[in-house]
DNA sequence: CTGAAAGCGCTAACAG
DNA sequence: CTGTTAGCGCTTTCAG
């Protein structure tokens, strides 16, 4: 095994191998039309025996637009959040050609101080994570310095925004299909927090679910919380403490699921043959407790690709008049099912 | 607010504005010698007035030597952990003119094909978490082919590796020291997984601990785990089904100290009035269980800092016999004190 | 359809 | 100490 090439095979070494001019390398490379079969032939198989991979720097030099894009966050965003995102668009932006830059935003800054901050990274277009997308001071201020915003997850999607995202009201409907199937009737309901349109979303799947089956709701079994861990301890300590407490319990996320099954252990019941609890969004914690829970995946990872997917898209085509590119993706949610429901008791 | 620059200033422009030639501002701008302090000045003052940010992939381009670098990781590693490492990585790799490229190796891949992989994106160096950093076969591959490797938090750290890591023996004692000072004399062990050096390292600092306070070693009061949950419970309940419990619980990690506390309110023991309770490794898992775990926290994020540090440090100067350069770095912990630990109760 | 020329912004080499 | 001359690898003109 000896050291082969000390430098990488550029375009030009393509070239050359496939008996062609550097500039149509170029083309079929890029996939351009005005190429024809044979050289586009010739010069894949070039590519091949050199092992070719373009260079990404010398890409971005010569073009003329603009293309950095930045993945803005705040350290309010758990670092498994942003774990998958980041390699979600790690792994996509060199696909569409992009270049990624990660910036971080200081904990009390102002909309003004972020938005200089990024137009000093010179970029062009900006994945906003939560809860970022819904501050709507710096998503206007972003689009006053024709920065292009794409939106995760945004609590309220505007129009004319771009944005990726999953149908949480769907995903709700699901689980709660799921509980219903399994044969219960009785189904408590933990809220996130209100401020949070997804909280409500859930909520309305929810109903929605119980609405097609035929199961009346009960006020008494929807308690509030706020996506804490305490919240959900209190919310938990009022549903099962109801005369005729439910068989099973959707908390808003994992980590008031986690809350109930505490509650419910305490309260010596066993889960999930007394009580079944699903959670919500597949964090960490759902499978580092027992028992672990039955919950919904969003595909973080995929919805930064996404976005980046749409940033690429946006910025390759300056027209800004006829923008007829989809600016809204909705991605799948995945039902994970471990071991916290069952079908309920037998009196 | 007009659109004020629509292209950014380049070096070109600060070299006007200061009124000096390209170069000039090029080496006043890198910190390099042999400029006047006059010139510097005047540069400095120019990149501040225009707003000046070098262009990365110009200077990459530029650059003869090669600067890229990967960030390596295995689908085994958690995002929580990889999100931290990335961030840091992300964050430092600019400040030293390095390009980070992130590369996943595929499930069950041989080391051959990862090398290759590696030696495909045309890096200069590579950091790998643990466990690909462990994996003998790939780092010697890796060296083999003059790419140059830095571990982080290996658990067997050669004397000519580059590494990145804490010190886990001393946290362990400071961690067991902290329980002693609040008074506890008969303290639990769950073991992390035997495979792992950590783990032994941090039995060490624990045992050393205790002998430096006099307090004799009982094997009953160590017992087996793996770092998982489920082996957290058993160890649990063979800690706390002695006849003379212990009055506090050191687990390996946070898992198993949450096993712990679930296996604790199962006998209906407070914790921490009955039965202190400690982790380690500070994961989101801490602070969303209750009570919250006093842990030790990682510097993850400053690792890969440190990491594209050292990398940095050994690319810049290509004179390989005298490598004068420190090649390990051994980062901070910190013990993060919350809920779960007390001084013990009073017979 | 193809190619030659001209840079993108920056920095290594050399000369002053 | 400073400036000039060449490119880095690629893509964009603009002519064939």
């Amino acid at each position: 095994m000896q050291k082969q090439d000390r430098k990488p095979p550029t375009i030009k070494d393509v070239a050359a191998h496939a008996g062609v001019s550097v500039m149509t390398a170029s083309r079929a490379i890029n996939g351009k039309a005005l190429v024809s079969a044979g050289a586009r032939e010739a010069v894949a198989q070039a590519v091949k025996a050199l092992g070719y991979v373009p260079n990404a720097s010398a890409r971005a030099l010569a073009g003329s637009a603009d293309r950095r894009v930045a993945l803005l966050h705040s350290n309010s965003t758990t670092s498994a959040y942003l774990g998958e995102l980041l390699l979600g668009a790690l792994a996509e932006a060199p696909q569409r050609h992009l270049h990624l830059v990660v910036e971080q935003c200081a904990p009390g800054a102002f909309a003004q101080e972020i938005v200089d901050q990024v137009a000093q990274a010179h970029v062009a277009g900006v994945i906003l994570p939560p809860p970022l997308c819904d501050w709507s001071e710096l998503v206007e201020q972003l689009a006053q310095r024709d920065i292009l915003v794409v939106a995760i997850a945004p609590d309220r999607d505007g129009p004319d925004m771009l944005s990726v995202g999953t149908d949480d009201r769907h995903a709700a409907y699901d689980l709660t299909r799921h509980l219903v199937d399994l044969g219960h009737r009785r189904i408590g309901f933990i809220e996130g927090n209100p401020r949070h349109r997804a909280s409500a979303r859930r909520l309305q799947g929810f109903r929605d679910c119980l609405a097609d089956h035929g199961i009346a709701a009960d006020a008494a079994l929807v308690a509030p919380g706020d996506f804490s861990f305490r919240s959900g301890l209190d919310a938990a300590e009022q549903l099962l403490g109801l005369d005729t407490p439910p068989t099973a319990i959707f908390a808003c996320n994992d980590d008031m699921a986690a809350a109930a099954i505490t509650v419910a252990h305490q309260r010596k019941l066993n889960v999930p043959g007394d009580i079944s609890i699903c959670g919500f969004d597949d964090t960490p914690l759902a499978s580092a407790i027992w028992p672990a829970l039955t919950t919904i995946r969003q595909p973080i990872r995929d919805m930064s690709r996404e976005a980046i997917g749409l940033l690429g898209m946006r910025l390759r085509s300056p027209d800004d008049g006829a923008h007829g590119v989809i600016g809204k993706v909705k991605l799948d949610y995945q039902l994970i099912r471990r071991q916290s429901d069952a079908v309920p008791a037998r009196h």
